[in-house]
DNA sequence: TAGAAAATTTAGCCCAAGCTAACTTTTCAG
DNA sequence: CTGAAAAGTTAGCTTGGGCTAAATTTTCTA
């Protein structure tokens, strides 16, 4: 049973891109960038890395777009997020210093964790 | 205020060699490589950036031993690392997804959020 | 609608962390 | 005490993910 490992460099772009394009209709480079702290080059050539991986459509100088199997990573990447965020709130852990932590946590988290958070979170 | 930001190589790095030396009196690097999961050039190459980062001490072709420095790091890291396992049990993770959960997360767990693992495992 | 500004890409670097192959040193068994 | 086995190192390569500078393309605005 081959369990697919994508990169945490993937995950960020995939649930960053769902977002923009969610907010915005399409993702830029420049956005990804500056949400993600790097330069505009970088991006450039992991969006190339991710559409190497079949997550990603795009044509040169134009918004980027994700392909089914890049919104299905998005879909879950950003519930797991939620999840993550809401858990760590849920402790009394205060909600940037959630956020900050939640961004590592997450690629980090199995199923089995994962189900155990939502336990946590559904008995309030 | 800096804060330190070692490396996750450094961190796993001197977490274990705390405990082969606790288990056997000295860390090796054969058994770093078997347990790292890496192979024993890896290892010499992480090892002489952490005896340039001050966190060992040691001499060509002998056991690896950690400074003062590196014995602080690896209290707080082996810390840290047993609070991150037991909570996630305590949430009814098993033993071993705990583990290898845990050894990914711990990376990502602010002094904030530790606290909160900790404050959980109190109250039973 | 031409030209400036903004966005994007390319080229060419860097560094961390991994690997294999080959060599050297240490250890151990007979 | 010697030689083979085990351990460790070195050399040299690879990949991912970062950067700057410079070129190119697209988008605005006067
Ligand atoms: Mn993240
Ligand atoms: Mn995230
Ligand atoms: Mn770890
Ligand atoms: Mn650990």
């Amino acid at each position: 049973m081959r369990q697919a490992h994508e990169s945490e460099m993937a995950e960020d772009y995939v649930e960053l891109i769902a977002e923009l394009i969610e907010a915005r209709g399409e993702a830029r480079p420049i956005e990804i960038a500056e949400r993600l702290g790097v330069k505009p080059p970088t991006v450039t050539k992991n969006i190339s890395r991710l559409k190497a991986a079949g997550l990603v459509r795009r044509e040169r100088y134009r918004a980027i777009f994700l392909t089914e199997a890049g919104q299905q990573l998005a879909e879950s990447c950003r519930r797991r997020h939620r999840i993550v965020v809401a858990f760590l709130q849920l402790l009394g852990v205060d909600e940037e210093t959630a956020e900050r932590d939640a961004e590592g946590i997450e690629h980090h988290v199995s199923k089995t964790t994962l189900a155990a958070f939502e336990r946590a979170l559904e008995k309030c």
